[in-house]
DNA sequence: GGTGACAGTGTTTTT
DNA sequence: CACTGTCACC
């Protein structure tokens, strides 16, 4: 293959459009020199894709790359998509050839047009995280090993971890351990189930597209010829497997455009590796490094707090942002009383920014840690007729209705695809149960055939109870007349045949009010399915329906079911990174929840505690407002929880405590001398949560919960041996002990 | 083999 | 608390 560069004809291009718009720092860095590489550590909103996509600009129009050669990497589905749009609006003509993907699709790409020397069956099938957890328990079933001892996600996390280290079960060291050991073996045995069926996990995407290059000269060079620039976004967020791959590509001839923060970098848990940008100067010689410093998005008052909290990190790269923008309204602060309070106290916060302000709804944006702590607020805007939407979570792809439909569609394609038998065999339920499975199973395993044929033996033989056997060749005929049913249709009547004839419509619309919802997304995936776009450059001579299914697995379906309307966002922190609202609340700044308890004995994970929290403020254009509850209600139990350390960690001028005078506070932390602290350090009659009292009728106990203020303020004690009870304060005259 | 009750269990973040 | 998996009963 020959690719040539189109050079364009520069002198014809109005470079104004391109660097006009920058400021001087993001200037230089678009225009950084074509042929070396170059690492852009873009502080939060310092205009980090607005840099990307006018280097994109500047190397097509004035440096006459040709699109062909510009490959564009970003890690969700959504940054790529902007990117992409972006930059056709930029140039005004779509940038035809240019790869913009993520890691993963980027992979896929790769993995589908050279199946065959990365040693995979031209249809290949993509797992996504639930199917991969299935296998491994099929997996373990087939090793014989119990669940109880051999924890399902441990062993999915301990295969994606080494994947992600780019470690073969062979590759890892011996240390005598027999658990690892064990783990080695799974790891093993789940890979050779997955090259018998041609099963490809997301981890496995990179690590095979990796090997792939390296172990292919031919492949790699003709990649290095091809693309004459390479772009990364949230670079901070590369694990070890991409940072390999990008050095592959590059070899030191490709130039490596990457941007990140390492103030941003939140992904640590999963892989993610904040040293590549120390390493990158290093691996990628010749470098240059610049520095974008000047936030457009905050007010002075939300960067200076954000600057505060972070500085509190030792490793930095060290970036200090600024603005010229205005000071602008003060950091608000609510202590709830507990996580009810805290709900009701931001769905009344934002109806008042709607009315007084005229605020839309969609300006606002409610992070938390978590994704649980979503249903106080879910249930308290749908209490007030708020219309919202939550992000994260269940995406529409991994729910279970439309991994059903899949399956049956999968099973039409390939009869063979074992994950999908065992998935719809009995779903609805037609009278094929555990005993039946097995014995298909069996069968299976003894002949060495598929799932299908077996069952298809099985049939012929009757070696199968009639009750069984007639079920069983139901569902023979079933899948056939879908295959039947399917041909000569366009994609999405294929999909809508198939949900028809499985029966699931009726099955889900016999559970009532959460299967209406359920009906509802098969319909919607039949509007996918005709809204699916095929592009032959990526599927090249795959099916429509394999593409299709291709598709479901790599894109969890963020744009799907999503409404247009105007609506409050939901979403964590993690779900927030690279978005900015007007008004963002955070919520659940306590110290076990926010920082999370299993951060807290590492340092380093405290850090990135503390870098999610960096980036939540950092998400306000506006205003911004914080909250915590001081007693938390965890699994059904009561907890009584302290503000979060990172409260501590603002600079308390800038914040304004919307409850000074609190008649109940929690119990300060040992060090209780901060800043916080002190500010909520009230009267000395205010009593805290978990503090020990006196009673003259019920004796001594311990103040568990609180509402209400000033005389109508009420606590909540458990009393030794009495049980608990509600007492206004200031009747109850309770004393305090010890 | 299907269905319901019950107990046990785990709970961060996700391409 | 909410979900999953197990077990007894239909």
């Amino acid at each position: 293959m020959h690719h040539r560069d189109l050079k364009a004809p520069a002198s014809f291009m109005d470079v104004n459009p391109i660097i006009g718009p920058l400021n001087e720092a993001q200037r230089e860095a678009v225009t950084a020199p074509a042929h070396e590489p170059a690492l852009v550590l873009a502080g939060a909103g310092s205009g980090k894709t607005r840099v990307l996509v006018h280097r994109i600009a500047w190397l097509c129009a004035v440096e006459g790359l040709s699109p062909f050669g510009i490959l564009a990497v970003t890690f969700t589905n959504k940054a790529a998509a902007e990117m992409r749009g972006r930059t056709e609006t930029l140039l005004g003509l779509p940038p035809g050839g240019m790869w913009v993907g993520t890691f993963h699709g980027i992979a896929h790409r790769l993995l589908r047009m050279h199946h065959a020397e990365a040693e995979l069956p031209e249809t290949f099938q993509i797992l996504d995280s639930d199917d991969q957890l299935r296998l491994i328990r099929r997996t373990l079933r087939a090793l014989a090993l119990d669940e109880k001892q051999w924890i399902p996600r441990q062993v999915q996390w301990f295969i994606n971890a080494r994947k992600d280290e780019g470690l073969r079960p062979g590759a890892i060291a011996d240390t005598g351990d027999y658990a690892r050991q064990q783990l080695v073996r799974i790891y093993a045995a789940y890979e050779e189930i997955c090259r018998q069926s041609g099963l490809v996990d997301f981890a496995e995407l990179l690590l095979r597209s990796v090997e792939l290059l390296r172990d292919h000269p031919e492949l790699l060079s003709h990649y290095r010829r091809r693309f004459r620039h390479v772009l990364v976004d949230e670079f901070q967020d590369t694990n070890a497997l991409q940072y390999q791959w990008l050095q592959l590509l590059s070899g030191g001839e490709v130039p490596v455009f990457a941007v990140g923060d390492d103030d941003q970098s939140i992904y640590g848990w999963r892989g993610a590796r904040v040293e590549h940008i120390q390493a990158f100067p290093r691996d990628f010689p010749r470098c240059r490094i610049y520095r974008l410093e000047q936030n457009y998005r905050s007010t002075a008052t939300i960067l200076k707090a954000a600057n505060h909290l972070i500085r509190f990190n030792a490793d930095r790269m060290g970036k200090s942002l600024w603005t010229e923008g205005e000071e602008g309204p003060p950091i608000l602060l609510y202590g709830a009383f507990n996580e009810r309070d805290e709900a009701r106290f931001v769905v009344e916060r934002i109806q008042q920014l709607v009315a007084d302000e005229g605020l839309r709804r969609a300006d606002v944006a409610v992070l938390y840690r978590s994704n649980a702590q979503s249903r106080l607020f879910e249930e308290r805007l749908m209490e007030q007729g708020i219309p919202y939407r939550v992000y994260g979570g269940l995406r529409f792809f991994e729910r279970l209705e439309i991994k059903d439909a899949l399956a049956y569609l999968r099973l039409s394609v390939n009869r063979h695809d074992d994950a999908s038998f065992e998935r719809v065999v009995n779903q609805p339920t037609r009278g094929i149960g555990e005993r039946t499975l097995q014995t298909i199973r069996d069968t299976a395993r003894e002949r060495g055939v598929s799932l299908w044929t077996a069952a298809e033996l099985l049939r012929e033989t009757g070696g199968l109870p009639t009750r069984a056997g007639n079920a069983l060749h139901r569902f023979i005929e079933l899948v056939e007349a879908m295959a039947e049913a399917r041909e000569g249709l366009p994609l999405f009547e294929q999909v809508a045949r198939v949900i028809e004839l499985s029966g699931l419509q009726d099955h889900y619309l016999k559970e009532g009010e959460a299967g209406r919802t359920r009906v509802e997304n098969l319909e919607e995936l039949v509007n996918a399915a005709r809204g699916f776009d095929f592009d032959p450059q990526i599927h090249g001579e795959m099916s429509d329906v394999d593409a299709f299914l291709a598709h479901a697995a790599l894109e969890a379906g963020e744009g799907q079911g999503g409404r247009w309307e105007d609506c409050v966002q939901l979403m964590t922190l993690h779900a927030a990174k690279g978005l900015e609202f007007p008004v963002v609340f955070i919520t659940g700044l306590e110290e076990g929840l926010f920082p999370n308890a299993r951060s807290l004995d590492e340092p380093g994970r405290l850090e990135e505690e503390r870098r999610l929290c960096y980036v939540g403020l950092t998400r306000a254009q506006r205003r911004l407002i914080l909250s915590y509850a001081q007693s938390r209600r965890i699994y059904g139990r009561d907890h009584v929880t302290e503000p979060s350390r990172f409260l501590d960690e603002l600079p308390s001028e800038l914040i304004q405590d919307l409850r000074p005078p609190v008649q109940v506070r929690p119990l300060g932390r040992s060090t209780g001398t901060t800043a916080h602290s002190n500010r909520l350090r009230g009267t000395e009659s205010a009593f805290r949560i978990g503090e020990r009292v006196r009673h003259q009728g019920f004796g001594e106990g311990v103040i568990v919960d609180c509402e209400g203020q000033g005389a109508s303020a009420r606590v909540q004690v458990r009393f030794d041996g009495v049980g608990s009870k509600w007492l206004v304060l200031e009747y109850a005259g309770l004393q305090r002990v010890g």
